[in-house]
RNA sequence: GUCGGCAUAGCUCAGCUGGUUAGAGUAUCACCUUGACAUGGUGGGGGUCCUUGGUUCGAGUCCAAGUGUCGACACCA
């Protein structure tokens, strides 16, 4: 034992031998310990969960990209529902973690897309299906990892449940599901506006858009008059008009000057004076010639530019609205990948030759075919500029739509897709929410949540993309082998929805019986007079993790199977508010939709990990450490726990190294707390009153904060809950209790324990190690399993924590302690204001006067002779002279202090106290003074007063008497 | 622009239905290498509760306005 300071061993305790606490390094080292216990839980199926006739407690993880690595913030995130199933588990509860992973499609394509294209393939040179092989061949080279880094933070997962949203079951039922919803009437199909991601060529739904601030440009652009001015035009009042030598002109104001080739109409409000001028003429699109009509509508806003709107329905969401209104034309100007597409030179031919229009206003569009839209936008407006066709360009800035997975400006674009009508699946999520059904930590997120259901649009299902589920779709064809069939009443190009392309045959058939009359094809497998060709389409990601409680369950595929019943609803979901429309909001719709319940009772909202400068965590910024390296050098404890420390429930973090490395120390606290105690040498000796009394004290404190622990975790304020045990093992246990109970030295030897203090002291231990368990699995599991002989197998996961409930003797108890802890504290003061070793014995004396209110701290004074190191404690009704005073409550107690004392210094401290209490005392007779104080306050808050002024008095009148005599 | 949250010690945050001259962790300062732990011990200092007004016997807490800040949503081309 003595040459344990200088040992630099760090081995980790044996674990059911070697009681000896002399044999144990000073410092606790995680790593070995940690990985031990987590193959001990494995192989010991600890985390394993079937429904039984315990209440289950369950949480679904929200899945993490399937080829992700884990981040602070999975680490934020699945530390708090490690520590939700923990104490559940601990509780008695069945607790269920399932984990599982999400396909991610446009990520997870894009990442292949661009492996291939590092080995020179192309997406376009594979088919479907070769391209799917490559993508599983990732899915299966980096799927997973991040499950397995799961594993080293100390996760409780049922790793046999673990889920994929492309698996067999997950994906079953997401077909099913479509089909279901088909033919509910929710899902349709048809052409509308859509947010078009150029960059992975696919449609996206509202929610994957991100608005970005930009410094653009705004283009002012002369739109000549194509109508005959008469030279006695006169404006009217209020009118403004343009005019230079080649004509008249209106003024339209885009950050889109490229558009223009897509223009059909020129929109004024009605109400605009300084346009009325325009009403019913037509003007010359720049550069591309074409004539278009200016059409009003009230919609145009006044102020903004010039008043005047280019309409170009294909490529703006509210353009598209005006020209449904008016009926006109809508001209894609793009490719898929937003190159500008051929059709706007055919598109310019075709205009030239209905009206003619002067070559001054037109430039050939040949030369923007195939051209970025970037690249375009530039030179349309070098080339407009040149040509006198530019009024002017003005800084402009704008916030940009753009697409949450590529980053690209978002085209919005006219196409064929699959939607989900959301209102009533909306109608039936709201309002468990709103009336806490479902209870959102922090609620706030209520109003967000509400907003969002109450401004719904239908949900835009399908990408074109390969990797996700492939719509169910088919589209009933003539077979290619044989001649064109044609004929009246066949349903060419009509969709059959159905869960495989048997049951679509099938329902083709049933659904046009005209098909029965055709003749068999010939070709091979078209026995049938007719083909059928699935839809290219995948369906949105969200579309399968939105089922994700119920499907991990098998719940859709078999409905009210034995786990859906017993599982579901599930207890807790944890994630963050971001991804509240995009998962939440739809589980909700599921859940309801497809159970008739809520999927869970529960949404804890963490907040988002930033750095200490409050900066979001990116790898740009290289702000974000890396969670394993922070295992190695902290533990996973450590780790669990400097996240913990600092992350009530919606805020957002400031992570800090530094906040580990409190856990950490916390651990290595815990870890020699517990080598004093197993160092201990244990005899049948009686126990002294100074333990006898600790031992006492130290029940009813760890009642109390159980109770408190148990309020904290109703609450969800976890951090709260880690601090409540924080201060409870650091200050309560270790630096008082365990400083009351410690032996004595003699002669430089420690001396034994008596047994019965050393029994409790375990038996402290073993409830303290049980309440910071879900927090640190680790060591608590490590030092459970040291601290008495275990069964193979057990684990302090399964421990229940059983503590009576707090009784008032309890309180009164830990009261009284709080006072010695006050006047232990104030002796120590003395020393150290008075430069007096600690070891050197002091006497206290205890001033007795009438109303005194000692009496109960007389019972006590064992600990606080033994925690103040005094030789005597006299109860005296004059103090010596020459002593230190102080008072704790309103008894007065004396340090002796002989030559010792300072008697400036002293006064100079009774005169500070001494003005403090009269200024209180002043405060609270103002208020005692006030007749309608007296009047209208509870009886109870007057009394409070009328004891304040007392106490004052007391108080004020004995250091007065100190003060006389100093 | 609309709506919402937040503003308390150097930092990060508690502070419940208004009622001790406001608390914690951390940082900081002083002293201490003692025999579980210097990844430690003991003691101390530190606050105009954003501003202004109001309600009230009494406001960090309730109300209003303002300022700052963060977020959600909507966008004017």
């Amino acid at each position: 034992m003595s040459d344990c300071k200088n040992t630099k061993d760090t081995t980790p305790i044996p674990t059911r031998e070697g009681q000896g606490g002399g044999s144990l390094a000073s410092k606790y080292s995680p790593a070995e310990v940690e990985g031990k216990w987590y193959q001990y839980w494995l192989d010991n199926k600890l985390f394993s969960s079937k429904p039984d006739g315990r209440e289950p407690y369950t949480i679904v993880i929200p899945p993490p990209n399937v080829t992700g690595v884990l981040h602070m913030g999975h680490v934020l995130n699945e530390t708090i529902q490690d520590i939700l199933v923990r104490h559940a588990r601990m509780e008695g509860k069945n607790a269920c973690w399932v984990p599982g992973t999400d396909h991610a499609s446009i990520a997870t394509e894009a990442k292949v897309v661009n492996r291939l294209a590092e080995q020179g393939i192309k997406k376009s040179d594979l088919t479907r299906e070769e391209f799917l092989k490559h993508a599983w061949a990732w899915t299966e080279e980096h799927g997973g990892i991040i499950l397995k880094q799961l594993r080293k933070l100390g996760c409780s997962c049922d790793w046999d449940r673990t889920g994929f949203t492309m698996d067999e079951i997950r994906s079953e039922s997401v077909i099913k599901v479509f089909v279901d919803l088909y033919r509910k009437g929710l899902i349709y199909r048809g052409v509308r506006m859509v947010n078009w991601d150029p960059k992975a060529l696919t449609a996206l739904s509202d929610e994957e858009v991100v608005y970005k601030e930009e410094h653009t440009k705004l283009y002012y652009m002369k739109y000549y008059l194509a109508d005959n001015v008469p030279s006695d035009f006169v404006a009217g009042e209020g009118n403004i008009v343009h005019k230079d030598e080649k004509g008249y002109y209106a003024v339209v104001a885009t950050t889109r000057p490229e558009t223009i080739m897509g223009d059909v109409a020129m929109c004024i409000n009605p109400k605009d004076p300084k346009n009325q001028w325009l009403k019913g003429k037509k003007v010359i699109v720049p550069v591309v010639g074409r004539v278009i009509p200016v059409i009003e509508d009230e919609y145009v806003d006044i102020e903004f530019g010039t008043g005047c709107l280019k309409v170009t329905p294909a490529h703006d969401v509210n353009d598209y609205m005006l020209g449904e209104k008016y009926n006109l034309e809508a001209i894609d100007i793009f490719n898929d990948d937003a190159t500008l597409s051929d059709r706007i030179a055919i598109a310019q031919q075709k205009s030239l030759a209905e009206v003619s229009v002067s070559d001054d206003f037109v430039i050939g569009l040949e030369k923007y075919v195939g051209m970025e839209r970037f690249a375009c936008r530039k030179q349309i407006a070098e080339d407009m500029t040149a040509a006198g066709l530019m009024e002017k360009i003005e800084n402009y800035d704008n916030k940009i739509g753009c697409s949450e997975r590529t980053g690209v400006p978002i085209e919005p674009k006219l196409s064929m897709q699959w939607f989900l009508k959301m209102e009533h699946l909306a109608d039936i999520a709201l309002s468990p929410v709103m009336n806490d059904d479902i209870q959102f930590y922090p609620a706030k997120y209520k109003n967000t949540y509400r907003h969002w259901l109450e401004n719904i649009k239908d949900w835009c299902i399908s990408r074109q993309l390969w990797w996700g589920h492939r719509i169910p779709a088919w589209y009933i064809e003539q077979p290619l082998s044989t001649s064109p069939r044609g004929g009246e009443g066949f349903p060419w190009g009509k969709v059959i929805v159905a869960e495989n392309e048997e049951e679509a045959y099938k329902l083709a058939l049933e659904t046009y019986p005209i098909l029965k009359t055709l003749p068999p094809a010939g070709g091979a497998g078209e026995g049938l007079g007719f083909a059928l060709r699935q839809d290219e389409d995948a369906l949105d990601t969200w579309f399968s993790s939105w089922l994700w409680p119920i499907s991990l369950f098998d719940g859709i595929r078999n409905p009210g199977n034995e786990e859906i019943k017993y599982y579901y609803p599930t207890a807790d979901l944890v994630t963050g508010p971001d991804i509240i429309f995009f998962w939440v909001a739809r589980m909700i719709m599921a859940g309801y939709e497809y159970e008739g319940k809520m999927p869970f009772k529960h949404v804890y909202f963490t907040g988002i990990v930033r750095d200490k400068l409050g900066r979001k965590m990116s790898k740009s910024l290289g702000n974000s450490p890396d969670p394993l390296e922070l295992i190695e050098k902290f533990g996973a404890d450590g780790v669990r726990m400097g996240m913990m420390l600092s992350a009530p429930a919606g805020n957002d973090i400031l992570f800090d190294e530094s906040l580990c490395e409190q856990g950490r120390n916390f651990n290595n606290k815990i870890w020699n707390a517990f080598r004093l105690v197993k160092g201990w040498e244990v005899t049948d000796g009686g126990q002294p009153e100074a333990a006898r009394i600790a031992t006492q004290w130290f029940s009813a404190k760890l009642r109390l904060a159980a109770e408190e622990l148990a309020d904290d975790f109703s609450k969800y304020r976890l951090s709260e809950a880690l601090m409540t045990v924080y201060k409870l093992f650091w200050d309560e246990f270790s630096s008082w209790y365990l400083e009351m109970v410690k032996p004595a030295y003699v002669d430089g030897k420690p001396q034994p324990v008596d047994r019965a203090t050393y029994d409790a002291t375990l038996q402290f231990f073993e409830v303290l190690l049980k309440m910071m368990h879900p927090f640190m699995p680790f060591i608590t599991e490590e030092l459970w399993q040291a601290l008495y002989e275990r069964k193979a197998g057990e684990s302090i996961m399964q421990a229940e924590l059983h503590l009576p409930a707090a009784t008032d003797a309890d309180r009164q108890l830990c009261a009284d302690f709080e006072t010695i802890k006050e006047i232990v504290t104030a002796v120590r003061s003395v020393r150290s204001q008075k430069n007096i070793a600690p070891k050197e014995k002091l006497t206290l004396e205890i001033v007795k006067k009438e109303d005194n209110d000692y009496a109960s701290i007389i019972t006590l004074q064992s600990s606080i002779s033994k925690m103040a190191n005094l030789s005597d404690m006299n109860i005296v009704t004059e103090k010596s002279k020459g002593s230190a005073s102080f008072l704790v409550g309103t008894t007065e107690y004396a340090v002796p202090l002989g030559s010792l004392i300072d008697l400036d210094a002293e006064r100079k401290k009774l005169e500070t106290e001494l003005q403090h209490l009269e200024g209180f005392l002043t405060s609270v007779e103002k208020k005692l003074s006030n007749e309608r104080f007296v009047q209208n306050a509870p009886a109870a808050v007057v009394e409070m007063e009328r004891k304040k002024q007392a106490d004052a008095q007391q108080k004020i009148a004995s250091i007065r008497e100190t003060l006389a005599s100093l």
